[in-house]
DNA sequence: GTAATTCCTCAAGTCAACTTGAGCTCAAGA
DNA sequence: TCTTGAGCTCAAGTTGACTTGAGGAATTAC
């Protein structure tokens, strides 16, 4: 079956994005993209998944996980093209999560700040270590650089830290 | 043998950080503390490794990996408690690497700014996806999450992106 | 019509940062 | 002394984001 017009191959759309065949496949896998099948099982992505997946690879140098962008994509419409206002309108959301985590990093490098001062670096006073600072960046969202969401095993001790100094 | 003055067991510093001992012989097995051994092969820390261990925990938080953080702890003395200004060296380091990784966050979202008024998210046009921007955290630095430090396999593609657009 | 290219599906490997579990030894207290 | 808790090692599992390779089928080019 021959590339019809709005269709294109997987390599081709590899070269438009310059993405590997193997890391197109694991998108569809996570369901970031859903291209079609040709009779004899190859796929066929759309021209606009070009963009798509270009949003993908943006989003990730962003620091956005896979997951949380397959959730933004959620948002765009399945069965037109995605026009501009449809991307502006994630772009928009995106932007304001990344105001958050600039807001973040800001927030902990005066408190590093504090810290050069008072060479401090305890647990128990040191604000770098209160995990209240970070609230609201639970759940589903983004694996940002700083945060804190439950990393397996690492909770049990969470109550009894201590001062390091002595 | 019993617990001398400075030596403290692996699970009294597992008490004071609130990490788990495999987590403590990992850190150890990544060569990010060095405890000796009673004759019987228990480890023997030092108190000044409380503070090393905080250390090593609000790095990460910060979004250094553990590789980064063995190289900034290369600094600190070996057969010396570690004092105020010893820290506070490393604090400083630290606190450049923050402001470079904000100052590019910022970049990042002002070129995002500009891609919702345009809509483009072009490969070719879209400064988000010029790499020039992060050149400068090349090498064997924290694995930030805007980085784009070679990716196995990525590379190949990187020559021949095209707008996304047509 | 045949060769070269592209594509397919698994399964398994990789890296970081750990955890979990098995099986065993050591240390401390009644 | 005996038991219980703490510690030890080593192998394997986990998650995210992919890559690599094997073995085979479909497309395209000449």
């Amino acid at each position: 079956m021959a590339l019809r017009g709005k269709e294109i191959s997987i390599g081709e759309l590899a070269r438009r994005t310059g993405l590997a065949h193997s890391a197109i496949r694991y998108y569809e896998d996570e369901g970031l993209v859903h291209p079609e099948r040709t009779a004899a099982g190859q796929r066929r992505f759309l021209r606009s998944d070009i963009r798509r997946l270009s949003f993908v690879m943006i989003a990730q140098r962003l620091g956005f996980s896979l997951a949380r962008v397959r959730e933004l994509l959620h948002d765009l419409p399945e069965r037109r093209t995605p026009d501009k206002s449809d991307w502006a309108r994630i772009s928009t959301e995106i932007r304001g999560e990344l105001d958050e985590r600039i807001a973040q990093l800001e927030r902990l490098r005066d408190t590093l700040d504090g810290c050069i001062g008072c060479g401090c670096l305890s647990l128990k006073t040191c604000a770098l270590y209160n995990p209240e600072d970070i609230a609201g960046t639970e759940g589903t969202g983004p694996r940002f650089v700083v945060d804190t969401k439950k990393r397996p095993g690492r909770s049990p001790g969470q109550s009894n830290r201590e001062d390091p100094a002595s």
